[in-house]
DNA sequence: CTCCGATCCTGATGGC
DNA sequence: TGCCATCAGGATCGGA
């Protein structure tokens, strides 16, 4: 599910209404995520004043003065605000109760996400490695030209390796090429200076226009507040094979490209 | 190093 | 209606 506008819609939906409030209670209905829920998460959280919630990448961050809550949503999580006396569904695994009587409820049906407790969570193994923020400065065309020369693994590949950039997952890196006018086929090491500053236009651009809809809800995604993302009705190639292209009018393609279903213009992608 | 496939899990969907 | 295969927004791991 989430990339990096629906994990960027999830933190400034939920942020204003847990920020600066002291979490009194740690519900774990099931901790059997990607990893298992350590089971002194309690001991860390319990009383402890949520002081801000940042994004790293697809990764949320939530700031405690000895340290923060890891937070990634997988394939299918999502997280709400609600009141704490909701009754949750089956796939509400975990809840953070706070001192106004509302909870911070994470859904996850297919349980690849996670919860981790660290005390320096820059420094930690899952986020150590992680390459630039698409929206900040260091993600440039030199720097992808750079990272790339001599790689033959397929461009969409490519750009949905967090260690290349974070937040760019199956959905976007489609959505992007689209934008950029380039086949997702392409090895990376053969892209010209010209097109790389092109991918990273796209990337930005299209990123942003997802953050403003809200983020993409093809199934599980939903905003905190429970409404969808709007942004599937600016699809543009995904999900599309088969229909015309809504600029060229050729038919949309499909493609298997490691292991993941993609889309692109024969007529508008070179 | 680089690249590829298998893998974790549940639910929705479509074909027969 | 039922059953089965396939596919889903992610990312790690192991082997070639």
């Amino acid at each position: 599910m989430p990339e990096l506008p629906e994990v960027e819609t999830t933190r400034r939906g939920i942020a204003p209404l847990v920020s600066g409030h002291r979490v009194v209670q740690i519900v774990v209905r099931d901790g059997r995520l990607r990893w298992p829920v350590a089971a002194d998460i309690d001991a860390h959280l319990r009383g402890q004043c949520l002081l801000d919630v940042d994004r790293r990448g697809k990764y949320l961050l939530f700031r405690f003065a000895d340290g923060c809550l890891i937070v990634h949503l997988g394939m299918s999580g999502s997280l709400r605000v609600l009141d704490a006396a909701t009754p949750p569904n089956p796939h509400d695994h975990i809840d953070l109760v706070f001192d106004h009587g509302q909870a911070l409820r994470l859904r996850d049906p297919r349980r690849f996400g996670a919860v981790i407790w660290s005390a320096d969570a820059a420094s930690h193994a899952l986020l150590r490695d992680l390459g630039p923020e698409p929206l900040g400065p260091a993600f440039t065309a030199d720097y992808l030209a750079t990272r790339a020369r001599g790689r033959r693994r397929a461009i969409k590949d490519f750009l949905m390796d967090a260690h290349t950039v974070v937040g760019v997952g199956n959905i976007y890196a489609s959505e992007a090429l689209f934008a950029a006018g380039i086949r997702p086929t392409r090895a990376a090491g053969r892209l010209t200076r010209r097109e790389w500053t092109r991918v990273v236009e796209a990337i930005r651009t299209t990123l942003n226009e997802a953050i403003e809809a809200g983020g993409t809800t093809l199934r599980d995604f939903s905003q905190a507040d429970g409404r969808p993302g709007y942004f599937r009705h600016a699809l543009k190639v995904y999900a599309r094979a088969g229909l015309p292209c809504l600029t060229c009018g050729r038919i949309i393609a499909a493609r298997t490209i490691g292991q993941r279903a993609s889309f692109y213009c024969p007529g508008c992608q070179h």
